[in-house]
DNA sequence: GCTGACCTTAACGTGAACGTCAAGGTTCTG
DNA sequence: CAGAACCTTGACGTTCACGTTAAGGTCAGC
């Protein structure tokens, strides 16, 4: 039984993955990634790992928002370490194999970090905009119970009438 | 005593907030802010709440990704949020003050909803990173150990020698 | 009041990330 | 073996987010 494992051409990646085929032959172009296979007659043709890496080129550039160069530079991490693994399991020299380790481990290392600033940023704007809407929910809350917190405060006297339109 | 809030020009705010100059203005010009005021000879003057939103602005670009459209948007929503105040302070009507913050609620609700989106693709993206960075961890205390784990499991014969550089 | 360092607007240039033809070759279906 | 529907490789156009002159006005110190 051979695989066969049922190949796409580019319009059903397109339609599958959300993406242009622009967009997707545009990612060739810049190194993203290779069609697994090509027709006779030079058609792309993708398997469904082809389908994986391209969910998650558009999962980092539409959610995370990194620029395609970034996205390229894990993906390239990825390849990295998919070579390393290749080479680890081809040697049994101690020192090699720890270099390669520890390289990895580098990696890995970068790209947390990199991630995790992001996502300190992110939690801090969440925060924000939690506090204003506990706030809102406050007010609301004493509108709805009948008592107008500070309606009129301090009697603002004529808040200048800038001439702004 | 007045204010005088000590006013900047454009080049102080560029170094103060990690901006350049070109950037300042084109933020003005596509409206994400105003400078605080202007000289007699037409210098754009900033005060400390313009570089707050600078600096703001610089966060959500570079850290968190935002195109300066999404910016803008958010910046939007934040006007808004000053305008409803202003009206909330301004009326006494149960009906309108009720309708003001609902829609306040309402946006930073889309906001929230945003933010929580791209956050949980960034935790995913960081989960998987620790599951490697732990993976290699245990690889490499294995190896320090003395036990190399599964050093061939099966015997590779000749990786076929890429001609890679 | 005159440099020199700064600023203004206006306009054109640039790299990233595609969109959009154009001119032709390929595959499938009847 | 047509014809439609798809694909290919160029190649030029477009939007965003600025960079970079160009041609002049402004401000601070001497």
């Amino acid at each position: 039984m051979l695989p066969e494992t049922t190949l796409l051409r580019i319009q059903d990646v397109a339609a599958d993955t959300g993406l242009t085929t622009r967009a997707i032959r545009y990612y060739e172009e810049i190194g993203l990634l290779e069609p697994a296979a090509r027709s006779e007659g030079a058609y792309r043709l993708y398997d469904e790992s082809d389908l994986e890496r391209l969910r998650f080129i558009r999962s980092l550039r539409d959610d995370a928002g990194f620029s395609l160069a970034q996205i390229g530079q894990l993906l390239e991490d990825e390849r990295a370490r998919e070579r390393n693994r290749i080479r680890l399991r081809s040697t049994t020299d101690r020192a090699e194999r720890r270099a390669l380790l520890l390289d990895a481990l580098d990696r890995v290392d970068r790209q947390i970090e990199t991630l995790e600033h992001k996502k300190a940023r992110l939690d801090q704007m969440i925060d924000d905009a939690r506090a204003r809407k506990a706030h809102l929910d406050g007010h609301l809350a004493a509108l709805d119970a009948g008592l107008e917190p500070h309606a009129e405060p301090a009697p603002v006297r004529e808040p200048r009438q800038e001439p702004g339109r």
